[in-house]
DNA sequence: GTTACTGCAAAGCTTTTGCATCCCT
DNA sequence: AGGGATGCAAAAGCTTTGCAGTAAC
């Protein structure tokens, strides 16, 4: 455990924002200027490999991580991306035949739509 | 409409391998040598923004399309990444103080598991 | 001639890797 | 000394962009 490594597992902790490698490069940056993405690379394959974050699906230009490893869903919005966790526990059952040859061990579910602040703006969903 | 777009059109129509760009680079290469991946990605483009296809974000390392524009889902295996649709339309619910700042628009659930022919093979989760 | 599309090459962004250095036992 | 982590830089993989040439209207 290394001061970089604390400050990595810090800026995660409790962290609901899905931040990217380069978030929490940026992050970390400010208390370690030195900082490099070897090291935030090398953390987050740690983290990983031991079940303590998850590497998310959920943005096609950039991998992203949640720390809140209990399974759980997304809310995306449309117009500006922005992602929030919903806990609910959906129990989503497949068409029989499907199960008997496909071995179900969980679901994700992600919820398009439109969040508050957008809706307000009235921003133009791109 | 181009001879190297009719070719992508083909490739991808009742395509159910969610092939990523580089897939349809090659795929169509056996046709025409010289397509280039800035003719293969201006067409994933305009199919995009006319919703002839879907952009998916099932694989963190590359995107995939798919040219099953109807609302489905997939069924993900942990070992061998073989992506299977599934067309069960669900319908959820959330929770009523989240879907009243959040207008859902729609869902995409993702169901991970282990395939009948890695189940056979007993292979390893990686 | 204008417009749209192609192919090539370069650039951009994200992620991975090689290596020298450092720290801790 | 040896193992593991760091920082730097280069490389690799995927995607985007600039540009000149070409085909269609």
């Amino acid at each position: 455990m290394t001061p970089q490594r604390m400050a990595i597992l810090q800026f995660l902790e409790g962290n609901i924002d899905h931040p990217s490698a380069e978030d929490i490069f940026n992050a970390v940056k400010k208390q370690y200027p030195m900082i490099s993405f070897a090291t935030v690379y090398n953390t987050i394959e740690k983290l990983k490999s031991i079940d303590g974050i998850l590497e998310l699906n959920i943005d096609t230009s950039r991998r992203r991580y949640d720390p809140n490893i209990k399974a759980h869903h997304h809310l995306i919005c449309n117009s500006c991306g922005k992602i929030v966790d919903i806990q609910t526990d959906f129990k989503l059952t497949i068409p029989a035949h499907i199960s008997r040859t496909f071995e179900i061990e969980g679901n994700q579910v992600e919820f398009y739509g439109t969040c508050h602040d957008c809706r307000k703006k009235k921003v133009i969903k791109r």
